[in-house]
DNA sequence: GTCGAATAAATTGCATGCAATTATCTATTG
DNA sequence: CAATAGATAATTGCATGCAATTTATTCGAC
Protein backbone atom coordinates (compact mmCIF):
# COMPACT_ATOMS: atom_id res chain seq x y z
CA UNK A 1 0.00 0.00 0.00
CA UNK A 2 1.63 3.06 -1.33
CA UNK A 3 0.63 6.38 -0.15
CA UNK A 4 -2.77 6.98 -1.69
CA UNK A 5 -3.86 9.23 1.44
CA UNK A 6 -3.04 12.88 0.59
CA UNK A 7 -1.00 14.53 3.82
CA UNK A 8 -3.80 16.32 4.92
CA UNK A 9 -5.83 12.94 5.19
CA UNK A 10 -3.32 11.36 6.78
CA UNK A 11 -3.22 14.00 9.48
CA UNK A 12 -6.92 13.75 9.63
CA UNK A 13 -7.31 10.18 10.04
CA UNK A 14 -4.77 10.10 12.51
CA UNK A 15 -6.36 12.66 14.49
CA UNK A 16 -9.87 11.39 14.17
CA UNK A 17 -8.17 8.35 15.71
CA UNK A 18 -6.78 9.98 18.80
CA UNK A 19 -10.01 11.93 19.40
CA UNK A 20 -12.28 8.50 19.25
CA UNK A 21 -9.69 6.41 21.35
CA UNK A 22 -9.92 9.08 24.02
CA UNK A 23 -6.44 9.79 23.77
CA UNK A 24 -6.73 13.55 23.07
CA UNK A 25 -9.52 14.43 25.40
CA UNK A 26 -12.62 17.50 25.02
CA UNK A 27 -11.16 20.72 25.18
CA UNK A 28 -7.53 20.10 24.37
CA UNK A 29 -6.49 22.82 22.46
CA UNK A 30 -5.26 21.86 18.52
CA UNK A 31 -3.29 24.50 17.15
CA UNK A 32 -2.34 24.37 13.39
CA UNK A 33 1.30 25.13 14.57
CA UNK A 34 1.74 22.33 16.66
CA UNK A 35 0.31 19.98 14.69
CA UNK A 36 1.65 20.98 11.13
CA UNK A 37 5.22 21.00 13.11
CA UNK A 38 4.32 17.37 14.64
CA UNK A 39 3.41 15.86 11.49
CA UNK A 40 6.16 17.35 9.62
CA UNK A 41 4.04 19.40 7.19
CA UNK A 42 2.98 22.99 7.30
CA UNK A 43 -0.17 24.87 9.03
CA UNK A 44 -2.23 24.66 5.62
CA UNK A 45 -2.38 20.70 5.68
CA UNK A 46 -3.23 20.97 9.67
CA UNK A 47 -5.77 23.33 8.79
CA UNK A 48 -7.57 21.81 6.23
CA UNK A 49 -7.85 18.45 8.62
CA UNK A 50 -9.19 20.46 11.60
CA UNK A 51 -11.90 21.78 9.07
CA UNK A 52 -13.12 18.72 8.20
CA UNK A 53 -13.04 17.29 11.71
CA UNK A 54 -14.90 20.06 12.51
CA UNK A 55 -17.79 19.33 10.19
CA UNK A 56 -17.36 16.09 11.87
CA UNK A 57 -18.78 17.74 15.12
CA UNK A 58 -15.35 16.29 16.38
CA UNK A 59 -13.35 19.82 16.79
CA UNK A 60 -14.89 23.10 17.69
CA UNK A 61 -13.03 26.14 15.58
CA UNK A 62 -13.77 29.06 17.05
CA UNK A 63 -13.35 32.30 14.65
CA UNK A 64 -9.59 33.57 15.60
CA UNK A 65 -9.26 31.84 18.32
CA UNK A 66 -8.17 28.76 17.02
CA UNK A 67 -9.26 24.70 17.52
CA UNK A 68 -10.15 22.48 20.05
CA UNK A 69 -11.39 18.68 20.61
CA UNK A 70 -15.58 19.37 20.97
CA UNK A 71 -16.99 19.91 24.62
CA UNK A 72 -20.30 18.08 24.22
CA UNK A 73 -22.62 19.68 26.35
CA UNK A 74 -25.03 17.57 28.47
CA UNK A 75 -27.63 19.26 26.24
CA UNK A 76 -26.02 18.43 23.10
CA UNK A 77 -25.69 14.86 24.50
CA UNK A 78 -29.31 14.58 24.53
CA UNK A 79 -29.67 15.47 21.15
CA UNK A 80 -27.06 13.15 19.64
CA UNK A 81 -28.14 10.11 21.81
CA UNK A 82 -32.20 10.85 20.86
CA UNK A 83 -31.08 10.67 16.76
CA UNK A 84 -29.22 8.03 17.27
CA UNK A 85 -31.87 5.86 18.48
CA UNK A 86 -33.69 7.09 15.55
CA UNK A 87 -30.90 5.97 13.31
CA UNK A 88 -29.88 2.71 14.88
CA UNK A 89 -33.74 1.82 14.49
CA UNK A 90 -34.45 2.30 10.78
CA UNK A 91 -30.61 0.32 10.53
CA UNK A 92 -32.37 -2.78 12.61
CA UNK A 93 -35.39 -1.94 10.39
CA UNK A 94 -33.92 -2.10 7.24
CA UNK A 95 -31.58 -5.34 8.04
CA UNK A 96 -34.39 -7.48 9.62
CA UNK A 97 -36.10 -6.93 5.93
CA UNK A 98 -32.58 -7.88 4.42
CA UNK A 99 -29.36 -8.77 5.56
CA UNK A 100 -26.88 -9.39 3.00
CA UNK A 101 -25.43 -12.97 2.59
CA UNK A 102 -22.05 -12.37 4.63
CA UNK A 103 -23.47 -9.80 7.01
CA UNK A 104 -23.94 -11.92 10.00
CA UNK A 105 -20.38 -13.48 9.94
CA UNK A 106 -19.11 -9.84 9.73
CA UNK A 107 -20.59 -8.99 12.75
CA UNK A 108 -19.92 -12.44 14.54
CA UNK A 109 -16.43 -11.95 13.31
CA UNK A 110 -16.08 -8.34 14.37
CA UNK A 111 -17.40 -8.94 17.83
CA UNK A 112 -14.48 -11.64 18.36
CA UNK A 113 -12.38 -8.81 17.76
CA UNK A 114 -13.90 -6.75 20.20
CA UNK A 115 -13.19 -9.67 22.99
CA UNK A 116 -9.59 -9.76 21.76
CA UNK A 117 -8.79 -5.98 21.87
CA UNK A 118 -11.00 -5.91 25.53
CA UNK A 119 -8.61 -8.88 27.38
CA UNK A 120 -6.18 -6.69 26.36
CA UNK A 121 -7.79 -3.58 27.49
CA UNK A 122 -6.69 -1.07 25.30
CA UNK A 123 -7.85 2.01 24.08
CA UNK A 124 -8.96 0.09 20.82
CA UNK A 125 -11.70 -1.41 22.41
CA UNK A 126 -13.45 1.82 22.65
CA UNK A 127 -13.08 2.27 18.60
CA UNK A 128 -14.12 -1.56 18.03
CA UNK A 129 -17.67 -0.87 20.03
CA UNK A 130 -18.57 1.89 17.89
CA UNK A 131 -17.30 0.78 14.48
CA UNK A 132 -19.67 -2.45 15.44
CA UNK A 133 -22.90 0.19 15.15
CA UNK A 134 -20.75 1.74 11.91
CA UNK A 135 -20.43 -1.87 10.78
CA UNK A 136 -24.58 -2.81 11.21
CA UNK A 137 -24.74 0.67 8.67
CA UNK A 138 -22.53 -0.40 6.14
CA UNK A 139 -24.54 -3.74 6.20
CA UNK A 140 -27.49 -1.39 5.08
CA UNK A 141 -25.57 -0.69 1.59
CA UNK A 142 -26.72 3.16 2.06
CA UNK A 143 -23.81 5.24 2.04
CA UNK A 144 -25.89 8.07 3.43
CA UNK A 145 -26.88 6.42 6.30
CA UNK A 146 -23.38 5.37 6.89
CA UNK A 147 -22.34 8.55 6.70
CA UNK A 148 -24.99 9.64 9.74
CA UNK A 149 -24.65 6.88 11.79
CA UNK A 150 -20.77 7.40 11.76
CA UNK A 151 -21.81 11.13 12.93
CA UNK A 152 -23.70 10.36 15.69
CA UNK A 153 -21.70 7.27 16.73
CA UNK A 154 -18.10 9.13 16.94
CA UNK A 155 -19.96 12.27 18.47
CA UNK A 156 -21.36 9.40 21.06
CA UNK A 157 -17.76 8.32 21.91
CA UNK A 158 -17.51 12.33 22.63
CA UNK A 159 -19.88 12.42 24.96
CA UNK A 160 -18.55 9.67 27.31
CA UNK A 161 -14.82 10.65 27.02
CA UNK A 162 -16.45 14.29 28.56
CA UNK A 163 -19.06 12.22 30.80
CA UNK A 164 -18.39 8.78 31.23
CA UNK A 165 -15.80 6.73 33.38
CA UNK A 166 -12.49 7.22 32.01
CA UNK A 167 -11.44 4.37 29.32
CA UNK A 168 -14.87 2.78 29.56
CA UNK A 169 -15.82 1.09 26.57
CA UNK A 170 -19.10 2.33 24.63
CA UNK A 171 -20.52 -0.87 24.34
CA UNK A 172 -21.22 -4.41 26.08
CA UNK A 173 -19.97 -6.66 24.19
CA UNK A 174 -22.93 -9.31 25.47
CA UNK A 175 -25.82 -7.17 23.82
CA UNK A 176 -23.78 -7.04 20.76
CA UNK A 177 -23.90 -10.67 20.54
CA UNK A 178 -28.00 -10.63 21.59
CA UNK A 179 -28.35 -7.84 18.89
CA UNK A 180 -26.93 -10.18 16.26
CA UNK A 181 -29.04 -13.20 17.07
CA UNK A 182 -32.22 -11.45 16.81
CA UNK A 183 -30.91 -9.72 13.18
CA UNK A 184 -30.18 -13.79 12.61
CA UNK A 185 -33.79 -14.46 13.48
CA UNK A 186 -35.28 -11.19 11.45
CA UNK A 187 -37.18 -10.11 14.83
CA UNK A 188 -37.54 -6.57 14.11
CA UNK A 189 -39.12 -6.22 17.70
CA UNK A 190 -36.56 -7.92 20.04
CA UNK A 191 -34.02 -6.69 17.89
CA UNK A 192 -34.73 -2.81 18.31
CA UNK A 193 -35.60 -3.75 22.02
CA UNK A 194 -32.11 -4.83 22.64
CA UNK A 195 -30.80 -1.70 20.48
CA UNK A 196 -32.91 0.69 22.97
CA UNK A 197 -31.93 -1.15 26.07
CA UNK A 198 -28.50 -0.71 24.76
CA UNK A 199 -28.26 2.90 23.81
CA UNK A 200 -29.93 3.45 27.03
CA UNK A 201 -27.60 1.94 29.28
CA UNK A 202 -24.84 3.89 27.31
CA UNK A 203 -26.41 7.27 27.95
CA UNK A 204 -26.64 6.38 31.68
CA UNK A 205 -22.86 5.79 31.70
CA UNK A 206 -22.58 9.35 30.84
CA UNK A 207 -24.10 10.54 34.02
CA UNK A 208 -21.45 10.12 36.17
CA UNK A 209 -19.46 13.55 35.40
CA UNK A 210 -15.94 13.09 35.52
CA UNK A 211 -12.98 15.31 34.80
CA UNK A 212 -8.97 14.78 35.06
CA UNK A 213 -7.21 17.65 32.64
CA UNK A 214 -3.47 17.92 31.73
CA UNK A 215 -2.58 16.54 28.40
CA UNK A 216 0.54 16.84 26.52
CA UNK A 217 -0.63 16.88 23.06
CA UNK A 218 2.53 16.19 20.89
CA UNK A 219 3.67 13.28 22.35
CA UNK A 220 0.02 12.20 22.12
CA UNK A 221 0.57 12.95 18.61
CA UNK A 222 3.32 11.07 18.21
CA UNK A 223 2.43 7.83 18.70
CA UNK A 224 -0.88 8.35 16.71
CA UNK A 225 1.27 9.13 13.31
CA UNK A 226 1.20 6.04 11.70
CA UNK A 227 -2.00 5.27 10.20
CA UNK A 228 -2.31 1.85 10.94
CA UNK A 229 -4.10 -0.13 12.88
CA UNK B 1 -24.37 44.72 10.06
CA UNK B 2 -20.69 45.19 9.72
CA UNK B 3 -18.90 42.26 8.03
CA UNK B 4 -19.32 39.49 10.71
CA UNK B 5 -17.83 36.91 8.06
CA UNK B 6 -14.84 36.07 6.97
CA UNK B 7 -13.96 35.84 3.34
CA UNK B 8 -14.54 32.28 3.02
CA UNK B 9 -17.76 32.11 4.70
CA UNK B 10 -19.21 34.77 2.50
CA UNK B 11 -18.02 32.60 -0.57
CA UNK B 12 -19.24 29.46 0.87
CA UNK B 13 -22.80 31.04 1.80
CA UNK B 14 -22.87 32.21 -2.08
CA UNK B 15 -21.76 29.38 -3.88
CA UNK B 16 -24.56 27.21 -1.64
CA UNK B 17 -27.60 29.36 -2.01
CA UNK B 18 -26.66 29.19 -6.07
CA UNK B 19 -26.98 25.40 -6.30
CA UNK B 20 -29.66 25.32 -3.88
CA UNK B 21 -31.40 28.02 -6.11
CA UNK B 22 -30.29 25.92 -9.02
CA UNK B 23 -28.51 28.55 -10.75
CA UNK B 24 -25.22 26.25 -10.86
CA UNK B 25 -26.48 22.86 -12.09
CA UNK B 26 -24.82 19.44 -11.02
CA UNK B 27 -21.63 18.70 -13.05
CA UNK B 28 -20.76 22.49 -12.96
CA UNK B 29 -16.92 22.37 -12.76
CA UNK B 30 -15.39 24.84 -10.01
CA UNK B 31 -12.17 25.78 -10.30
CA UNK B 32 -10.52 27.32 -7.78
CA UNK B 33 -9.12 30.24 -9.44
CA UNK B 34 -12.19 31.79 -11.26
CA UNK B 35 -14.20 31.32 -8.06
CA UNK B 36 -11.38 33.01 -5.99
CA UNK B 37 -11.16 35.87 -8.96
CA UNK B 38 -14.79 36.40 -9.33
CA UNK B 39 -15.20 36.74 -5.50
CA UNK B 40 -11.86 38.75 -5.02
CA UNK B 41 -10.29 36.84 -3.12
CA UNK B 42 -7.67 34.44 -3.12
CA UNK B 43 -7.49 30.59 -3.80
CA UNK B 44 -7.00 29.02 -0.40
CA UNK B 45 -10.74 30.93 0.49
CA UNK B 46 -12.45 29.90 -1.99
CA UNK B 47 -10.69 26.24 -1.72
CA UNK B 48 -11.84 26.76 2.19
CA UNK B 49 -15.53 27.39 0.84
CA UNK B 50 -15.10 24.43 -1.59
CA UNK B 51 -13.89 21.83 1.22
CA UNK B 52 -17.22 22.63 3.21
CA UNK B 53 -19.75 22.29 0.55
CA UNK B 54 -18.19 18.91 -0.02
CA UNK B 55 -18.81 17.52 3.08
CA UNK B 56 -22.59 19.27 2.80
CA UNK B 57 -22.27 16.76 -0.06
CA UNK B 58 -23.15 20.09 -2.24
CA UNK B 59 -19.80 19.53 -4.16
CA UNK B 60 -17.82 16.40 -5.12
CA UNK B 61 -14.04 17.12 -4.68
CA UNK B 62 -11.66 14.44 -6.83
CA UNK B 63 -7.87 14.44 -5.82
CA UNK B 64 -6.04 17.07 -8.12
CA UNK B 65 -8.99 17.02 -10.34
CA UNK B 66 -10.98 19.88 -8.57
CA UNK B 67 -14.53 20.43 -7.49
CA UNK B 68 -17.85 20.34 -9.27
CA UNK B 69 -21.06 20.25 -8.45
CA UNK B 70 -22.69 17.01 -7.44
CA UNK B 71 -24.05 14.97 -9.51
CA UNK B 72 -26.35 12.59 -7.59
CA UNK B 73 -26.89 9.26 -9.56
CA UNK B 74 -30.80 7.56 -8.67
CA UNK B 75 -29.45 5.33 -6.68
CA UNK B 76 -28.10 7.80 -4.32
CA UNK B 77 -31.45 9.81 -4.99
CA UNK B 78 -32.99 6.57 -3.23
CA UNK B 79 -31.19 6.89 -0.57
CA UNK B 80 -31.63 10.53 0.66
CA UNK B 81 -35.26 10.02 0.41
CA UNK B 82 -35.33 6.77 2.42
CA UNK B 83 -33.00 8.64 5.39
CA UNK B 84 -35.08 11.96 4.38
CA UNK B 85 -38.47 9.88 5.42
CA UNK B 86 -36.94 8.49 8.32
CA UNK B 87 -36.18 11.96 9.57
CA UNK B 88 -39.34 14.28 8.87
CA UNK B 89 -41.34 11.30 10.30
CA UNK B 90 -39.07 11.83 13.54
CA UNK B 91 -39.70 15.46 13.29
CA UNK B 92 -43.22 15.25 13.16
CA UNK B 93 -43.62 12.83 16.10
CA UNK B 94 -41.29 15.29 18.27
CA UNK B 95 -43.73 18.62 16.72
CA UNK B 96 -46.90 16.32 17.87
CA UNK B 97 -45.99 16.03 21.10
CA UNK B 98 -44.19 19.49 21.97
CA UNK B 99 -45.04 22.49 19.50
CA UNK B 100 -43.40 25.78 20.58
CA UNK B 101 -45.92 29.20 21.17
CA UNK B 102 -44.97 30.27 18.59
CA UNK B 103 -44.29 27.42 15.91
CA UNK B 104 -47.90 27.33 14.29
CA UNK B 105 -47.08 31.32 13.56
CA UNK B 106 -43.97 30.53 11.83
CA UNK B 107 -44.93 28.05 9.95
CA UNK B 108 -48.08 29.91 8.72
CA UNK B 109 -45.72 32.90 8.18
CA UNK B 110 -43.17 30.72 5.94
CA UNK B 111 -45.93 29.69 3.74
CA UNK B 112 -47.23 33.17 2.93
CA UNK B 113 -44.08 33.86 2.18
CA UNK B 114 -43.54 31.01 -0.43
CA UNK B 115 -47.11 32.07 -2.04
CA UNK B 116 -45.43 35.38 -2.70
CA UNK B 117 -42.53 33.70 -4.15
CA UNK B 118 -44.46 31.43 -6.34
CA UNK B 119 -46.53 33.60 -8.15
CA UNK B 120 -43.13 35.79 -8.36
CA UNK B 121 -41.60 32.65 -10.49
CA UNK B 122 -38.48 33.58 -9.12
CA UNK B 123 -35.90 30.59 -8.10
CA UNK B 124 -36.06 31.53 -4.42
CA UNK B 125 -39.53 30.11 -4.44
CA UNK B 126 -37.33 26.78 -5.46
CA UNK B 127 -35.26 27.91 -1.99
CA UNK B 128 -37.97 28.37 0.11
CA UNK B 129 -39.62 25.03 -0.05
CA UNK B 130 -36.29 23.44 1.02
CA UNK B 131 -36.44 25.72 3.91
CA UNK B 132 -39.87 24.75 5.31
CA UNK B 133 -38.57 21.45 5.75
CA UNK B 134 -35.63 23.02 7.90
CA UNK B 135 -38.35 25.05 9.71
CA UNK B 136 -40.11 22.60 10.94
CA UNK B 137 -36.76 21.04 12.07
CA UNK B 138 -35.95 24.28 14.16
CA UNK B 139 -38.91 24.03 15.95
CA UNK B 140 -37.78 21.02 17.68
CA UNK B 141 -35.25 22.74 19.00
CA UNK B 142 -32.29 19.58 18.37
CA UNK B 143 -29.16 21.02 16.78
CA UNK B 144 -28.42 17.98 15.63
CA UNK B 145 -31.46 17.45 14.04
CA UNK B 146 -31.52 20.68 12.03
CA UNK B 147 -28.16 19.57 11.01
CA UNK B 148 -29.15 16.74 9.44
CA UNK B 149 -32.62 17.72 8.08
CA UNK B 150 -30.78 20.51 6.11
CA UNK B 151 -28.46 18.09 4.70
CA UNK B 152 -31.21 15.90 3.22
CA UNK B 153 -32.91 18.47 1.87
CA UNK B 154 -30.05 20.43 0.14
CA UNK B 155 -29.19 17.14 -1.46
CA UNK B 156 -33.25 16.42 -2.29
CA UNK B 157 -32.77 20.03 -4.27
CA UNK B 158 -29.72 18.83 -5.56
CA UNK B 159 -31.51 15.62 -7.13
CA UNK B 160 -34.42 17.34 -8.27
CA UNK B 161 -32.30 19.95 -10.41
CA UNK B 162 -30.33 16.95 -12.02
CA UNK B 163 -33.25 14.71 -12.64
CA UNK B 164 -36.73 16.55 -11.93
CA UNK B 165 -38.08 19.37 -14.22
CA UNK B 166 -36.26 22.43 -14.74
CA UNK B 167 -37.19 25.29 -12.43
CA UNK B 168 -39.32 22.83 -10.24
CA UNK B 169 -40.15 23.77 -7.38
CA UNK B 170 -39.95 20.51 -4.70
CA UNK B 171 -42.83 21.11 -2.59
CA UNK B 172 -46.88 21.16 -3.20
CA UNK B 173 -47.33 24.41 -0.87
CA UNK B 174 -50.77 23.16 -0.42
CA UNK B 175 -49.20 20.25 0.97
CA UNK B 176 -47.41 21.92 3.20
CA UNK B 177 -50.93 23.65 4.90
CA UNK B 178 -52.45 20.64 5.55
CA UNK B 179 -49.14 19.26 7.39
CA UNK B 180 -49.54 22.41 8.67
CA UNK B 181 -53.38 21.68 10.57
CA UNK B 182 -52.21 18.16 11.44
CA UNK B 183 -49.30 19.57 13.63
CA UNK B 184 -51.69 21.99 15.14
CA UNK B 185 -54.37 19.76 15.89
CA UNK B 186 -51.01 17.09 17.14
CA UNK B 187 -52.48 13.73 15.01
CA UNK B 188 -49.08 12.52 14.42
CA UNK B 189 -50.81 9.90 12.03
CA UNK B 190 -52.01 12.01 9.60
CA UNK B 191 -49.39 14.72 10.17
CA UNK B 192 -47.06 11.36 9.38
CA UNK B 193 -49.05 10.40 6.50
CA UNK B 194 -49.01 13.05 4.50
CA UNK B 195 -45.76 13.92 4.42
CA UNK B 196 -45.24 10.34 3.76
CA UNK B 197 -47.65 11.44 0.79
CA UNK B 198 -45.56 14.73 -0.09
CA UNK B 199 -42.23 13.20 0.02
CA UNK B 200 -43.17 10.57 -2.56
CA UNK B 201 -44.70 13.11 -4.64
CA UNK B 202 -41.03 15.15 -4.72
CA UNK B 203 -39.64 11.27 -5.11
CA UNK B 204 -41.52 10.90 -7.98
CA UNK B 205 -40.94 13.72 -10.03
CA UNK B 206 -37.63 13.18 -9.92
CA UNK B 207 -37.99 10.28 -12.20
CA UNK B 208 -38.23 12.57 -15.28
CA UNK B 209 -34.83 12.52 -16.73
CA UNK B 210 -34.16 16.24 -18.15
CA UNK B 211 -31.08 17.86 -18.91
CA UNK B 212 -29.51 20.75 -20.68
CA UNK B 213 -26.01 21.72 -20.38
CA UNK B 214 -23.87 24.85 -21.28
CA UNK B 215 -23.20 27.24 -18.29
CA UNK B 216 -21.23 30.61 -17.78
CA UNK B 217 -20.12 29.89 -14.64
CA UNK B 218 -18.86 33.60 -13.40
CA UNK B 219 -22.12 35.78 -14.63
CA UNK B 220 -23.56 33.31 -12.36
CA UNK B 221 -21.39 33.71 -9.63
CA UNK B 222 -21.65 37.11 -10.56
CA UNK B 223 -25.72 37.71 -9.27
CA UNK B 224 -24.70 35.56 -6.40
CA UNK B 225 -22.28 37.36 -4.79
CA UNK B 226 -23.96 39.69 -2.71
CA UNK B 227 -25.34 37.22 0.23
CA UNK B 228 -28.76 38.84 0.64
CA UNK B 229 -31.53 37.66 0.60
C1' DG C 1 -8.63 11.34 -41.87
C1' DT C 2 -7.84 8.82 -37.49
C1' DC C 3 -5.16 7.31 -33.86
C1' DG C 4 -1.31 7.92 -30.72
C1' DA C 5 2.66 10.08 -28.49
C1' DA C 6 5.01 14.18 -27.01
C1' DT C 7 4.65 18.73 -25.56
C1' DA C 8 2.35 22.80 -23.60
C1' DA C 9 -1.25 24.84 -20.75
C1' DA C 10 -4.08 24.67 -16.86
C1' DT C 11 -5.18 23.24 -12.17
C1' DT C 12 -4.46 21.38 -7.79
C1' DG C 13 -1.62 20.31 -3.24
C1' DC C 14 1.25 22.28 -0.31
C1' DA C 15 4.67 25.59 1.90
C1' DT C 16 5.86 30.04 3.27
C1' DG C 17 5.16 34.98 4.45
C1' DC C 18 2.61 38.91 6.19
C1' DA C 19 -1.04 41.50 8.44
C1' DA C 20 -4.71 41.28 11.87
C1' DT C 21 -6.74 39.49 15.86
C1' DT C 22 -6.28 37.43 20.33
C1' DA C 23 -3.86 35.97 24.48
C1' DT C 24 -0.18 36.72 27.95
C1' DC C 25 2.95 39.31 30.64
C1' DT C 26 4.63 43.49 32.92
C1' DA C 27 4.43 47.62 35.16
C1' DT C 28 2.19 51.30 37.24
C1' DT C 29 -1.43 53.17 40.26
C1' DG C 30 -4.95 53.39 43.72
C1' DC D 1 -1.94 43.79 47.39
C1' DA D 2 -5.55 44.01 43.66
C1' DA D 3 -6.68 46.01 39.45
C1' DT D 4 -6.00 48.11 35.15
C1' DA D 5 -3.45 49.79 31.05
C1' DG D 6 0.21 49.07 27.92
C1' DA D 7 3.28 46.29 25.53
C1' DT D 8 4.86 41.85 23.92
C1' DA D 9 4.21 37.26 22.30
C1' DA D 10 1.47 33.72 20.15
C1' DT D 11 -2.01 32.29 16.78
C1' DT D 12 -5.10 32.68 13.11
C1' DG D 13 -6.87 34.38 8.22
C1' DC D 14 -5.41 35.08 3.97
C1' DA D 15 -2.34 35.82 -0.22
C1' DT D 16 1.28 34.33 -3.06
C1' DG D 17 4.69 31.06 -5.09
C1' DC D 18 6.33 26.60 -6.56
C1' DA D 19 6.32 21.72 -7.71
C1' DA D 20 3.40 17.85 -9.15
C1' DT D 21 -0.43 16.04 -11.35
C1' DT D 22 -3.90 16.42 -14.75
C1' DT D 23 -5.92 18.08 -19.08
C1' DA D 24 -5.62 20.08 -23.64
C1' DT D 25 -3.07 20.69 -27.90
C1' DT D 26 0.11 19.78 -31.46
C1' DC D 27 2.64 16.96 -34.41
C1' DG D 28 3.69 12.79 -36.75
C1' DA D 29 2.74 7.99 -38.37
C1' DC D 30 -0.31 4.88 -40.45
Amino acid sequence: MSTNLSRSDAIYASLRRAILEQALKPGTKLPEDSIGDTFGVSRTSARNALLRLASDGLVEIKPNRGAAVAMPTLEEAEEVFALRRCLEREVIERLCKRMPRDGIDALISHVREEERALQASSPRSIRLAGEFHILLAELTGSKLLIDFISQVVSRSSLILARFGRPHSAECGIDEHVQLIEALKEQDPQTASRIMDHHLHAVEDRAKTDDKDDGPDIIEILNRYMSASD
